[in-house]
DNA sequence: GATGAATGAGGGTTCATTCAT
DNA sequence: GATGAATGAACCCTCATTCAT
């Protein structure tokens, strides 16, 4: 099942065949289409696998947080082994949202991912700030995967101070 | 060649084939590997002119803006368009950053796309800004596209004032 | 075991799989091979039961026939019945027919089940009107399960009388 | 084409695959789909013609018949040819007929070829006559290609001459 | 004895690509 | 230059059959 995801994040959605899933996990062809009724039920649960496991460490990371200046610093340090590690992780965000937008299945998958994260950066900071901060996170993910050059950990320091900071000063003016 | 943006948003790159964009434009099957000595070439073309067509639309959006505040506006009736109006923009953009995410070529396509926007914004707000704005700007659009309800413009307004607005603050503070 | 003569009635040896079989037997997939030893075996099994079944009906009818004329009238009724009713015999006949000519095993069942018949008809007829009797029989429910109205019932009766008239005149000659 | 005719005959519509036809008639396998759309065209194709070029040989046959007496003849030549030949045509008929009891496309196929080979009975004897005849060539048909021994030719003689006479019979008594 | 999970051969079909026209 | 007929590789999937339980 993870080597399914391996599979996609190497050849992508596109290049995923029941031959080489099943080459890559050593099990033999017809056991593909005996779990799965359908291509597209294979794909989807791994991708549904993908987006809870992937949720949950977003969400325990923050939960560890006890502080808001910590939760920015565990913000950073997701950002930054995301834009260091190997990508599989962004590669399969992107193969998600790409499929949810024509699945319906998928759409929802992909709903209730984004809503989790979101949750446990309101824990917090508020709603919009939160909001904020995510996009934050995705926006720094997509450019380091894409950038020849990964950021600079500094950059992003002072990025997502900058995207949480505008709390502390809004909750001022009130 | 329009018309294969329009099979891609219309059933992904995975779902795109030369005899469907050849039937989708009404031109004879063989005429696309006539002009095009790939498929990946095909896809390639397409969704660079896409980048390019929607970058300078969004470039232009924002250079008729005179003041930080009249580009405050556009970025948020840019959302607000995005997010009311059928997906394809945003479905290509998804089928762009995924096969950006592998193929080297459409790397460099999905970078200028980004580098042009972002140029485009700091014609009105500091570097760190422009990419918080853009991030929300994706972020915005991505939830929309993907959940039931469009989201509520005055809403749409209320964090892209908030991520503008935090420059002034932060440049108050200097 | 008459489940399985549905499904072949249904979709045809063609398509009688030993999953719809046991689906529609409502017995687990595993019974079906452990109880036949091959897929062949099932079917010949099946059909086998068809054509005894089914010829025993027709002999049973025909032997309460006391004279020609009964017998007459209980062949008019039996084509009438036939050409009125689900074609499901008619279906299973063509079906044991196609596979007997391929069959060393099956062409005897229908030798039989023709025999059958003939003699029967034989207990009224002499033989060479018994075999055109026979014939017409089945031409009659051929043509009337492909046609897209049944037949008369009146021109049933009439070409059957002419049928087996033919003995009479023929024993007039004698 | 014809070699799909072949094909059928040999392993019957069951054991007809693409693959097979493709070998049998030494073209390439993607030809098949290529030509046909479906496997069931293939199959239809096919069919339809073996029924015409078959009822046209029939046709051809009696027409050439100056007499009822002739024509009888042509009739006990055609049995008789059918049952010491190859059985290709029989196994296809029944193929045909199988098929058509299910397939709403063959069944127009196989109600022409009969209507055309009545046609041509009846161009030498009454309706009710040809329709005995018709019957009475298919059963000998059959029988000769499920028994072990073929017919006897005398009883064939015979068998069409009793069918035929009781026109005249019939005539007689009006 | 009875079951159903597992297997791999083979099915129809789609498709990018080639090349004679 | 432009076309579409032709090809065969590869796809997903179905299925009879095996065998551990």
């Amino acid at each position: 099942m993870r080597t399914c995801l391996d599979v996609i994040a190497q050849h992508g959605v596109v290049g995923t065949t029941q031959r080489r899933v099943a080459a890559a996990a050593n099990v033999p062809l017809g056991s593909i289409t005996y779990h799965f009724a359908n291509m597209d039920e294979l794909v989807h649960t791994a991708l549904d696998e993908f987006a809870c496991s992937d949720s949950r460490r977003f969400v325990d990371r923050l939960k560890a947080a006890p502080t808001p200046g910590a939760a920015t610093l565990a913000v950073v340090a997701i950002v930054n082994e995301r834009s260091s590690g190997p990508c599989r992780d962004h590669l399969l965000t992107y193969e998600l949202y790409t499929l949810a937008a024509r699945d319906t299945g998928l759409r929802e998958v992909a709903n209730a991912w984004m809503r989790r994260r979101r949750r446990a950066l309101e824990q917090h900071f508020d709603p919009m700030t939160s909001l904020i901060v995510d996009a934050l996170i995705e926006r720094l993910t997509t450019q380091s995967a894409l950038a020849a050059e990964p950021i600079d950990p500094d950059i992003v320091r002072m990025m997502v101070a900058r995207a949480t900071a505008s709390i502390g000063v809004d909750d001022a003016g009130k």
